[in-house]
RNA sequence: GCGGGAGUGACUCAGUGGUAGAGUGUCACCUUGCCAAGGUGAAAGUCGCGGGUUCGAAUCCCGUCUUCCGCUCCA
């Protein structure tokens, strides 16, 4: 099955039915495009969000965490560059009702907006008689101002204090903090910040359930190193990011890495790739990784007044560090690996062809909510299940099962990704042992049920 | 924001002016005992919200809200 046969309605129903994602909201009739992480979301993305900090933090001998603050100061926004180009000047058609950016129509029409007022965009357009186009038409709204962080307001009552914005990435948190992380950890550069945290963008056009969101979560990684060695560091991580997409069971033929031109790179960047994915409505961006040279530093260093240069103690040089940024969004890692995982199998019988099918989510063992789920063949085996039950659940997240028929419940199991269902029988209570089915091959093993723990020690590993 | 669809139990839908229905799912009991859909029963809906027409509205009219698809965006 690959991924352009999925439907994207299916995996929305699947994850609302069993508590992966829910709707924001949803008794006052919702919020747009938000959705909230159900009992079994938030133990599937946590275990992404752990799998990544293991990979980039834990194993890796270059970089530190930080969790930095969702506000920040206001200058900050200023610094980087969020104030004035986060902003998208709008503008509809009034005869066709479209809308378009201003600055592209200018752009189409070769002349360069940059730095130009939306008055000015404004006049030039009607100047130069810009058709629409969609319609062709050249009769245009005012531009108007559209800026995508969330404002808000610091302060006991709204006319005292001041405009804060809701961070819309959590980069700009590890660049102010630069100096205090590599002052307290004695890193030499190399060396990287990682930092897991919610972002918010006022996006215009939001959807996808949850591939575009307004309030979302980032998996970012800015590392320092010194000019020059930049694009080497560039395609190391290149590579460290694609790997751990494909240990944690990404389908290769679902990812590609696609560099941009010269003329797509932003304006503060030397180098940059994406890594997209294959999502049932297309090629989607799931991974930027970007040479931001020493842009950010610079520019914090020009508004703070605060020396942002390192000093290389060895080769005594002095210099303002390169950054090499790979940016993943959380939640479209998580609904990425949920895509590749989801698997309707058809397991309709050859020779009475009487149709079944189930439908699976093939999860790698570490994304998956629940490693395993205990199941007694029979109410009357409850106890005996309770107790293997603890056991299990002291070392990692464990169900447990006992409505049903047994086969309904491997399949309630496999809807949800647990890979391994531990089944208590009444041979159990002669021999203590019980019998382990795995989800993908539906295969059984009898295993002591003093040997579990060694079992899953080994099948577990990440 | 603009254009176009759609709102009836958790889900999929039926119901076109006369006492709110089915299937799936859920729960209980029985049955079964290693791969779903066997039996009996139960819970669950102010038919998105507000107003109007009517003896009577899920159904007709007006308004409103929400949501889905398309347009800018790029984690």
């Amino acid at each position: 099955m690959t991924n352009t046969d999925k439907t994207m309605d299916k995996i929305v129903a699947l994850c609302k039915s069993r508590g992966f994602v829910y709707p924001g909201s949803e008794i006052y009739g919702g919020l747009a495009n938000s959705w909230d992480y159900g009992p079994l979301g938030v133990e599937y993305k946590n275990n992404l969000k752990r799998a990544w900090l293991k990979k980039f933090v834990q194993e890796c001998p270059y970089n530190v965490g930080l969790d930095s603050a969702i506000l920040m100061n206001a200058r900050v926004w200023e610094a980087s560059g969020h104030v004035v180009n986060f902003n998208d000047p709008l503008i509809d058609c009034k005869s066709c009702k479209m809308r378009h950016r201003a600055d592209q129509l200018l752009e189409a029409r070769g002349i360069n907006p940059a730095g130009m007022t939306n008055e000015r965009m404004s006049e030039l357009i009607a100047q130069e008689k810009v058709p629409c186009p969609a319609c062709g038409k050249s009769d245009f709204t005012p531009i108007r101002k559209f800026n995508m962080m969330f404002k808000t307001h610091q302060g006991v009552t709204d006319d005292s204090g001041a405009d804060i914005y809701l961070r819309p990435e959590t980069a700009q948190g590890i660049f102010v903090q630069f100096k205090n992380i590599q002052r307290t950890t004695r890193r030499k550069i190399p060396f990287g910040v990682a930092q897991i945290g919610k972002s918010f963008r006022n996006e215009i056009t939001p959807g996808n359930f949850i591939f575009r969101i307004r309030e979302f979560e980032q998996m970012e990684l800015e590392f320092f190193c010194r000019p020059g060695t930049e694009l080497t560091w560039f395609d190391y991580w290149r590579g460290f990011c694609r790997d751990w997409l494909l240990g944690l069971g990404m389908k290769s033929e679902n990812l590609r890495l696609r560099d941009h031109d010269k003329e797509e790179l932003s304006h503060y960047s030397n180098a940059t790739t994406d890594f997209e994915f294959l999502f049932p409505f297309g090629w989607g961006e799931l991974w930027g990784v970007a040479s931001r040279t020493d842009f950010d530093l610079t520019a914090h260093q020009t508004h703070s007044g605060e020396n942002m240069e390192y000093f290389d103690q060895e080769s005594g040089e002095r210099y303002i560090p390169f950054v090499i940024e790979p940016s993943l969004g959380a939640d479209r890692a998580a609904l990425a690996f949920l895509v590749d995982a989801f698997d309707e199998e058809d397991l309709t019988d050859p020779e009475t062809g009487k149709a079944d099918s189930r439908t699976v989510l093939r999860l790698h063992h570490a994304l998956a909510p629940y490693k395993a789920a205990v199941l007694p063949l029979s109410k009357k085996l409850a106890d005996a299940a309770q107790d293997v039950f603890k056991g299990l659940s002291k070392r990692f997240m464990t169900d447990y099962d006992e409505s049903g028929s047994i086969g309904k419940r491997y399949r309630r199991q496999d809807e949800i990704g647990t890979p391994f269902c531990v089944t208590v029988d009444f041979d159990t209570l002669n021999d203590n042992a019980v019998t382990v089915r795995e989800r993908d091959s539906m295969k059984q093993q009898r295993v002591p049920i003093d040997a579990l723990r060694a079992y899953f020690d080994e099948k577990l590993e990440y």
